[in-house]
DNA sequence: CATGCTGAGTTCGCTTGACGAACCCCGAAA
DNA sequence: TTTCGGGGTTCGTCAAGCGAACTCAGCATG
């Protein structure tokens, strides 16, 4: 028989990819929307919620396991003549979602088009538009998957 | 009163956000690690569904709508004496999504990490680990969102 | 021919999660 | 003292995910 193979049978341990770990982390429905809105400067829950339009009883779970994650801080603040509430923030771990977030805007606005982009990106100190690019460290642009080699860590 | 007003107050329709349009496409459950599996070569039915783990009603339907939305292509083929069957292979759209993956598992390698990532990608020219990295269209690396101004595209 | 096997689904109960509406709690203002 | 509004919680309903069992086509074996 001459099966093609693919890259593993149980060779490694799926379980430990990190794409998954991932996931577990902000995969459940409105997590990813939520960095969003952080991203766009939205930190409170009444803003959240309408920027969203998710159910408030969602939105306090999803904002909860983010804060329990590491990805957002729950910050005491007080405004003018208010009692003292809650904003939050994105933290270093949640800032560095930022290139997955921008993935995934670059292949809506590639495919799901119609008309110009909701949203655009430019750099701040020269004003061109910014976008995600994979790169091997040597500096190579690396144009898709078939110029990357996949392959299983070692074993601990 | 000094409120801070975040990036918008109704100054752009927020439903038509591209990284809620394209979790429409890819954000439920399985879809990603499924697109994830296609990066590694894993076509059939049935390793996708002893990869992942699965349940075969929810396979099957991701399958169908990754196939609608033209992700992958659902292609027939034979094997020496079994009957014909299909197998989803990547288009050039769903090909697109790998940026995005690589994010999702580089934060996962960076955060979640209780050891050596278990999934290296290297340039196959080179040998050179591959990353995911924010430029501008003038070539500056971008660190991060805070030197990312985000605007509205124009109205049409 | 009848039988069995196998890949790819489908069907079926069950459990979990998402949903919207209603309700609650607190401190400030009136 | 009542009212108001942000930030939730509770509740009943409905959709989605789950594993196990069943189905169906067609090749292979007897």
């Amino acid at each position: 028989m001459v099966t093609i193979t693919p890259v593993s049978d149980a060779t490694y341990d799926r379980s430990r990819c990190s794409v998954a770990g991932t996931l577990a982390v902000v995969g459940e429905k409105w997590s990813l929307l939520v960095m969003r809105e952080a991203f766009l400067g939205v930190r409170r829950f009444a803003d959240l919620q309408q920027a969203l339009g998710a159910p408030k009883a969602v939105l306090t779970d999803r904002l909860a396991t983010l804060v329990q994650e590491g990805l957002l801080s729950r910050e005491p603040y007080r405004e003018e003549g208010a009692r003292q509430r809650h904003e939050y923030r994105l933290t270093a771990k949640g800032r560095d979602l930022y290139p997955t977030l921008v993935a995934l805007m670059q292949w809506g606005d590639r495919y799901l088009a119609d008309g110009p982009p909701p949203l655009a990106l430019e750099h701040v100190d020269c004003g061109a538009p910014v976008h995600v690019a994979l790169v091997c460290a040597d500096g190579h642009e690396v144009p898709g998957p078939r110029e990357v080699l996949a392959r299983p860590g070692e074993r601990r």
